[in-house]
DNA sequence: TGTACATCAGTGAACGCGCGTTCACTGATGTAC
DNA sequence: TGTACATCAGTGAACGCGCGTTCACTGATGTAC
């Protein structure tokens, strides 16, 4: 029985993985090819196929892995309502606006995510929802799953909000709608109903 | 002097930027060639030049005709907060969710257009505010731009809310968040702050 | 300790294909007289 | 009314290029004895 240095694979997949998420967010799914993917990561077009079974497979997976680095983010931010008012000031932040490529994937990517196939919106899905359901326990300790769909609908906001930030030529009028985002999510975030 | 039926050259034109319109909301900007989108208003992809200079001036010349499509639909809603209510209602519908190809550019785009160049942006920015206006001006007809941030803001929940409802392989869920944004909306539009 | 061998991560060239764009050409339309 | 001509929207083949994917091969690493 021979062993051989298996962490080494690990770590290469990895560093493909991380190298593929800035990448992706920055210039999209369909705007990324496999061979500037793998190159980003040091490596040739050849080696990908060693390491992942198609291009909508690393999708898949960088969109798990991303969404799990959302919520190591979210630790960074004291549990409870303050907490979670800080954070949406940080994703609606001019820098989190400014540089996709180290921000949130659903932000950079949902729309490309809703034409992907199913099990890579399944992915996204349960992805997500451990985001949401994170969120969801820093506000309602004793009950998380009544603030769920509450929580996501706040993500849907921040995330339509981001985008459109992004979109616009205006960097003032960018700057405002930021603002107003805030005082949304907040708006809804403390709404008694729902 | 020669005539020629120049009115055939725009309807053709005009023919492009209704099918692409479709197909770039199906597809994607990325995915959508320009073969394609030729073949889709029943042309072949030479003739594509003698009506775009390329096919970003095409992207941008559809988004302008979408958002100007999604102005003449706000017509066909009451004027005033309930007519506004009923078109948050139909934005956020199933409908709409299972429909990109007839739906809402910004929705279908948002994350494609952020990385558009500097004038499709420009472009995209001009038609949205349009848009924005003549919502704001179903608010506040006395005074308009005092509603345009709060208007802006609005449609950017709605357009995460659409997308993310999109994107989850969870119907039952989908549907839920479908319906918390229109909640949302609601509250914020209500709001007496901002 | 040294040598022969097995493993396998990664290389790099190639596959067929579609991309955005160019251009010589066709043929239907309308003008001139 | 009929014929010769000008115009130009649209065709279709080709340009160089990058796409996702495959595969024969290389060479560094570690094993066996």
């Amino acid at each position: 029985m021979v062993r051989y240095a298996k962490e080494h694979k690990q770590a290469t997949r990895q560093r493909i993985i991380d190298t593929a998420g800035r990448r992706l967010k920055r210039d999209g799914i369909d705007g990324s090819g496999v061979a500037t993917l793998m190159k980003d990561a040091g490596l040739t077009n050849g080696a990908f196929y060693a390491h992942f079974e198609s291009k909508e497979d690393l999708v898949a997976t960088v969109v798990s892995e991303q969404l799990r680095g959302q919520r190591e983010w979210l630790t960074s931010f004291p549990p409870g309502r303050d907490g979670v008012e800080r954070m949406v000031r940080t994703y609606l932040s001019p820098e989190h606006r400014d540089t996709p490529e180290e921000g949130c994937p659903s932000a950079a990517l949902l729309d490309e995510i809703s034409r992907c196939t199913d099990p890579t919106k399944e992915t996204y899905t349960g992805s997500v929802l451990a985001v949401i359901d994170d969120i969801a326990a820093r506000l309602a300790p004793q009950d998380p799953p009544s603030a769920r769909n509450k929580t996501l609908s706040i993500y849907a906001l921040m995330v339509g909000t981001l985008q459109l930030a992004r979109a616009l030529a205006d960097r003032q009028l960018s700057d405002d709608i930021l603002k107003q985002g805030i005082r949304n999510a907040l708006t809804v975030l403390d709404a008694s109903e729902g």
